[in-house]
RNA sequence: GCAGGGGUAGCCAAGCUUGGCCAACGGCGCAGGACUUAGGAUCCUGUCCUUAGUGGUCCGAGGGUUCAAAUCCCUUCCCCUGCACCA
């Protein structure tokens, strides 16, 4: 196979090309434009990664021959520093990155040319276009390529965010990020294409509170500043050696790993000496908000690189304040090694402070005593923290003891009590990572403070309300989404949209020393493709791309000639433009992977509410789900990490197109598992096949079932053009693959061999193979004698004269009765000599017809149908045998659907259709068949069977 | 935490919006048969239980609405996914 196929593959790929069918120029048709949001350049594709882009270029080939002009236009994203750390991990001879790239088939002598960055890209622009969508037999349109490090991209960019930010929507503020501390800024995500350690980790907010001791004080960092109102005392750890610090004008006294920390985000800190934790205990400090004197205490499990290393006490809600509490009571010895009394620290008693459904009024203390807990190392205590945190924070209120906060929620009390002591500068906020990241360089990764951080205000709400509006009138599947994106536009806020350090990407318009990040240089994108292809071809050069001319072309502002004017371009070529543009734009479809439900779909939709008029505001979003792999098997050699081109060959490309499109929906996660794509591969020899035998058909007589096959044909494309509707590629898979080819194995072997009829189903069957195995369908078509290719055939139309009801009622008739008799043949273990089947009496007709348009007026019921039976002569002579049949046609009858109802008021003949059919009968059953009426008395009864015939199901002896 | 999705016969996977051709598309696997020197190829048949066919039970579990529920409602158990300086 694999030979074959790649031949065929290689030859139509240079015939499309060639005949640049792939290519959209403006003309009179409708167009349609769609795109797969660009991949980011880190590195090779694997075979999940081609799911999403079939998707596209299979609605694009449907649409295409549905008469639409189609704009396919793909790119690449290289924003960022994935090149960046490719490069230099190839520049370092990482075993691994060689590895992964010469198994992925790169050429070694590229390898030390890798080692830039720039060469990265490049490279891999030129992998992803040709060993992946043109090795799939894309109809992309290749001239309008770019990649987001293109100078020309550059520009387009700098021009969106001028336009960001005449509609105000540039916003600068002081932000907290991570950065390696030797680096600068970092990513911190699990990929870890920057750090070596600390993907999952996350930033936490701490609340820093000041205690005052004497003239210094004590800072306490927490994660739960709403509960300041049920603090006891302070925890100090008497090993650790704290540092005083200076910050502006106060003194804190601060873990020395927080002070190295915090000093990357506040100004001004400055260690003026040391304090040793054990001289702090059995002082007395002033707690913010309550302004009590509370005791500090000896507490080990205050670690110093957990917040400042010191802890406020809430022994009501925090397990391991209770415990260290009980513990210190019973613990005489540390109480008199820092002179503590123990009277008073029996007194210290827990503050409720929350009320919590299902917990009584101090959770930490109810738990402890309830589990037991008797050990301040009791793994079970961070498993209670969570807990009582979870339930007190989504079901709690705080309660009397609260103050000004009585009553509210602790969700919405939390910000508020931690506003409020910030503006009373009782309060600071302190921003750490959850765990340990070490940078790439071997230097921790911190947060720092970066005074001028540029946003893009999405929360803005005028924006939010047209995009939302705007939402509602487009195409977007699934409906899942569409009904979610509304929330997701509501909570998608500022977005920081530059950075610095190590970064591809464009320069910040407004202030060089900042570049565009990765999200927001990739949102407006799909409209540049409307001119992409003037920039590539030479036609528009660089400095010529002004923002005037961006202007132009893309909102109809300003002058033709004034534009032309100052940037040199051809009037007439600006016209040009301008009215591609027009013509192309808005977007139909945007496709993308579920990442990007909230990341980048969101932005997308609100960057051309932004920037662009309504009429170009982008009609529809396709999101697919992902390959997987068991454990990671698919980036492995023996899974999907196969390079992509290797998997072309083994299996074919057109078998992989239909595995994409027929294995789930595209909103279900697939397992990647070879022996699927096999099977695929296996449906495309047997659709091969069955093309041949129609080929070979040379008979001239027409029978009903020939007439049943067009009619099947063109049921067929009407449900395909239903299921397109919705870009249903699975049901187009479904009918085209595996529905008329199983139609066709029926034709067969009902005896159809008419070469007209043969000839009518190949071009259409063919037609509808084109979206999704286009390749074979080529090579079929060209047999075919067709002229043309098949890629821009139209799309077969259904033929309402075509469709013929009676012949598929008397076929699925037929199929009903040898079902029957498979069953009895089963049941019984008969090998049949002789099968007599009866047909039901007229009478039984007569009271079948009564019951079915009684059921069209809905008059039908047992009662009234026996009645009305009973109401005809020649009926009521029979007696109780038709008092009989009628209750339980009525019965029947009744449970049936309107559409069956339908099928069954069809008239037919069954006793000369059955005779007709005795042939193919007797050559399927290798039995004597004979055909009777009920109504023939004559007719050989040896059981008695005749009596049971009902309409639409004779009766059945078998001997 | 924020938001969302799902549990369907041995497995994968449609159907659920608009209740009724649903014992539930299709595929795989399995079984039997045909064709064949042979068959992992192909074609046909079967694959919940029962049965000379028109019967029973079934779509995570438990209730409800309805003439009728995999589909609508309620309760409950269990899984999964995405999440902003990462593309």
């Amino acid at each position: 196979m694999s030979t074959w196929t790649a031949e065929i593959e290689a030859k139509w790929q240079a015939k499309w090309y060639a005949a640049k069918i792939n290519e959209a120029e403006r003309d009179g048709r409708p167009k349609f434009m769609i795109i797969f949001a660009y991949p980011g350049l880190t590195g090779y594709l694997h075979v999940g990664h081609m799911r999403g882009y079939t998707y596209v270029d299979a609605i694009g080939r449907y649409k295409r021959m549905c008469g639409y002009n189609v704009l396919f236009p793909v790119g690449t994203h290289a924003t960022g520093n994935g090149a960046i750390s490719l490069a230099k991990r190839i520049k370092e001879r990482d075993p691994k990155t060689i590895d992964y790239l010469i198994s992925n088939g790169c050429p070694e002598d590229m390898i030390p040319k890798l080692t830039e960055p720039m060469e990265v890209v490049s490279f891999f622009n030129e992998v992803y276009q040709n060993q992946y969508w043109r090795r799939f037999g894309f109809l992309a349109d290749w001239r309008r390529f770019t990649s987001t490090t293109n100078p020309d991209y550059g520009r387009f960019i700098q021009w969106q965010f001028q336009k960001l930010n005449d509609a105000g929507l540039l916003i600068q503020k002081p932000y907290f990020a991570p950065a390696c501390v030797e680096c600068g800024p970092v990513a911190v995500d699990a990929s870890e294409t920057d750090i070596s350690k600390g993907g999952s980790a996350e930033t936490v907010e701490y609340t820093l509170l000041k205690f005052k001791l004497d003239e210094m004080f004590l800072v306490a960092g927490t994660l739960r500043p709403e509960t300041v109102y049920g603090q006891t005392n302070f925890w100090v750890n008497p090993d650790v050696d704290y540092v005083k610090v200076q910050r502006e004008e106060e003194i804190w006294i601060i873990s020395r790993p927080s002070y190295e920390k915090m000093s990357y985000q506040k100004d001004e800190m400055k260690i003026i000496g040391t304090v040793k934790g054990s001289d702090l205990i059995g002082k007395e400090a002033i707690a913010p908000v309550i302004h009590r004197k509370i005791p500090v205490l000896p507490a080990a499990f205050a670690r110093p690189d957990v917040g400042t290393g010191l802890v406020t006490s809430v022994p009501s809600d925090a397990p391991d304040d209770w415990i260290s509490l009980l513990l210190l009571r019973e613990d005489e010895e540390a109480m008199a090694t820092y002179g503590l009394d123990p009277e008073k620290i029996r007194a210290i008693k827990p503050i409720s402070i929350i009320d919590t459904k299902g917990y009584g009024p101090m959770p930490a203390v109810e738990l402890i005593e309830e589990m037991n807990i008797v050990d301040g190392n009791d793994p079970r205590l961070e498993d209670i923290k969570k807990q009582i945190y979870k339930d007190g924070f989504h079901t709690g209120r705080m309660n009397d003891a609260c103050g000004e906060f009585a009553g509210l929620r602790v969700d919405e009390a939390k910000d508020l009590i931690k506003n409020m002591m910030i503006e009373s500068g009782e309060a600071e906020v302190f921003y750490d990572l959850s765990e340990d990241v070490v940078c790439r360089c071997g230097r921790p990764v911190v947060i720092k403070k970066v005074p001028d951080q540029w946003f893009i205000d999405y929360g803005n709400t005028a924006l939010t309300e047209a995009t939302k509006a705007h939402s509602k009138t487009m195409h977007i599947l699934p409906s899942e989404f569409y009904n979610n994106v509304q929330g997701i536009l509501d909570w998608f806020r500022e977005r920081a949209c530059v950075r610095q350090g190590n970064w591809l990407g464009t320069e910040f318009p407004f202030d060089p020393k900042w570049i565009i990040e990765a999200i927001s240089d990739s949102t407006l994108y799909p409209l540049y493709y409307t001119i992409s292809n003037y920039y590539n071809s030479g036609i528009l050069r660089l400095e010529q791309m002004t923002d005037e001319f961006f202007d132009l072309v893309f909102l109809g502002k300003g002058a033709v000639p004034d534009v032309s004017n100052s940037t040199g371009i051809e009037a007439d070529l600006i016209r040009r433009i301008r009215d591609d543009v027009s013509y192309f734009y808005p977007l139909d479809i945007n496709l993308g992977g579920k990442e990007h439900m909230t990341v980048h779909f969101p932005a997308f939709l609100k960057n051309h509410v932004a920037v662009l008029p309504p009429e170009f505001w982008p009609r529809g979003i396709f999101v697919n789900w992902y390959v997987t792999g068991k454990l990671g098997k698919i980036s492995k050699s023996k899974g999907g990490a196969e390079p992509i081109p290797d998997a072309a060959g083994r299996f074919g490309v057109d078998a992989l197109r239909l595995y994409y499109a027929h294995i789930a929906a595209p909103f279900a996660d697939v397992e990647w598992d070879e022996s699927n794509i096999e099977n695929y591969a296996t449906r495309i020899e047997r659709v091969i096949r069955t093309v041949d035998e129609l080929k070979s058909m040379v008979g001239t007589e027409q029978t009903i079932i020939d007439r049943w096959l067009i009619s099947r044909m063109n049921n067929r494309s009407g449900s395909i053009t239903e299921a397109m509707s919705d870009y249903d590629l699975r049901r187009m898979a479904n009918d085209v693959y595996f529905e008329t080819l199983a139609d066709i194995r029926w034709y067969i072997r009902r005896g159809g061999n008419n070469a007209d009829t043969a000839a009518r189903v190949l071009n259409m069957w063919i037609r509808m193979m084109s979206p999704l195995t286009p390749h074979i369908a080529e090579e079929m078509w060209e047999k075919l004698d067709q002229k043309g290719f098949v890629s821009i055939a139209p799309f077969p139309e259904p033929r309402a004269e075509e469709i013929d009801r009676h012949a598929e009622v008397a076929e699925a008739y037929l199929a009903d009765v040898m079902s029957d008799l498979n069953e009895i043949l089963r049941v019984t273990g008969i090998s049949p000599r002789r099968v007599i089947f009866y047909t039901a009496p007229e009478w039984k007709h007569d009271v079948f017809s009564i019951a079915l348009e009684m059921a069209d007026e809905g008059k039908l019921s047992i009662p009234s149908l026996t009645k009305e039976v009973m109401s005809h002569d020649a009926l009521k002579r029979r007696g109780k045998e038709a008092a009989d049949f009628a209750r339980k046609t009525a019965e029947d009858m009744i449970r049936r659907s309107e559409s069956e109802r339908k099928r069954l008021s069809v008239d037919m003949d069954e006793l000369e259709y059955l005779t007709d059919s005795i042939d193919f009968l007797s050559r399927g059953i290798g039995a004597k068949f004979e055909i009777y009426s009920a109504d023939d008395a004559s007719a050989p009864d040896p059981q008695n069977k005749a009596r049971a015939a009902q309409p639409h199901r004779p009766a059945i002896y078998v001997e």
